[in-house]
DNA sequence: CTTATAAATTTTAACCTTAAAATGATTCTA
DNA sequence: TAGAATCATTTTAAGGTTAAAATTTATAAG
């Protein structure tokens, strides 16, 4: 593993780095990779276990409740960040359910446009009550202020996240 | 389950919260997914188009990268914490790509063991020196303090969670 | 108008993923 | 040592996920 260990030798940071060593930022992203799967699982566990839905099912349903008035495919594919084919397949099992009503755009004939039906915004409302809870259950141990700094800092990494998607390659 | 949810009523945090009040959690918790979801959307397009190979099979050439003399399917899966079943899948795959090995164990009959091939130790090697450039580049815009606080704080989320996920019904 | 280009969606093929059941092997215990 | 419990893995069935190609409709430029 070879562990050159630099210390800091210097009142400030990192002025005799060696070039190519970014093992801090790594193991951030390691954190809060484990983070993210972890808190993931369990809701994931606990949708399946108290409402029998899945954990992608929710975060379109999740989506809808927020445009009362529905929304196009292409704008809940670019919300949830998946890409279009999964936006279709999941709006078709949720329609199969009753949950979701799907409709074509009157002025754009290539658009479909779904939106939670009354059962759908019903059974909705009721997993996100629960899913609100486990939420804050899981992030019992963070006090306020640490919230609040995770928030801030985690909204700094986003935009540079962001940044660095923009600048690579076109896609 | 049943938490009575202590509220600390005294001078010091969220006395006049309004009951079943977690919309601060809440938000975190998107942020935080949605910082790694989209993070790992961009490594998964680079390891892709980089090196043709999946996410799921860099991690688990990291995980055997880290055991020289290989490791059960078992221990894989806890440590990626994925199911048994996909370890088995991922493996195969592997295996056929000639980049891991896999035997069986001597001291224990029901067990394999897997483990990197030379060619799969040269060509993980190759794809995780890439890998740590694009997340320094992905975290470019966090300074030092900021990856350290992050560091701190989500130990401190990932312990919460934890006590969370084995406070849940048994699995 | 008529092509060309772009946009919204669906389809396809391949893979990832899980929970639960099934197999086969080990270990504990009476 | 037989039976019970446990453990490591595989299999199965159902779904989630993506990239890329195909389809259909819209829009723009001559």
């Amino acid at each position: 593993m070879q562990e050159t260990t630099s210390v800091p030798l210097d009142a400030e940071t990192k002025v005799i780095e060696r070039p190519g060593d970014h093992e801090s930022e790594l193991r951030l992203w390691l954190r809060l990779l484990t983070c993210a799967t972890l808190i993931e699982g369990e809701v994931r566990r606990r949708l399946r276990q108290e409402f029998n839905v899945t954990l992608p099912r929710f975060d379109l349903m999740a989506q809808l409740d927020k445009a009362p008035g529905g929304m196009t495919l292409g704008e809940l594919s670019r919300r949830m960040m998946v890409s279009n084919g999964n936006v279709t397949g999941l709006s078709e099992r949720l329609v199969a359910l009753g949950l979701l009503d799907r409709r074509q755009s009157r002025s754009d004939r290539r658009a479909q446009i779904v939106s939670l039906t009354a059962e759908g915004r019903r059974v909705f409302r009721a997993m996100a009550r629960a899913h609100e809870g486990w939420i804050a259950e899981i992030f019992s141990g963070l006090a306020p202020a640490d919230v609040e700094t995770l928030m801030r800092l985690l909204a700094k990494a986003k935009t540079s996240a962001r940044a660095a998607v923009a600048g690579a390659q076109p896609r």
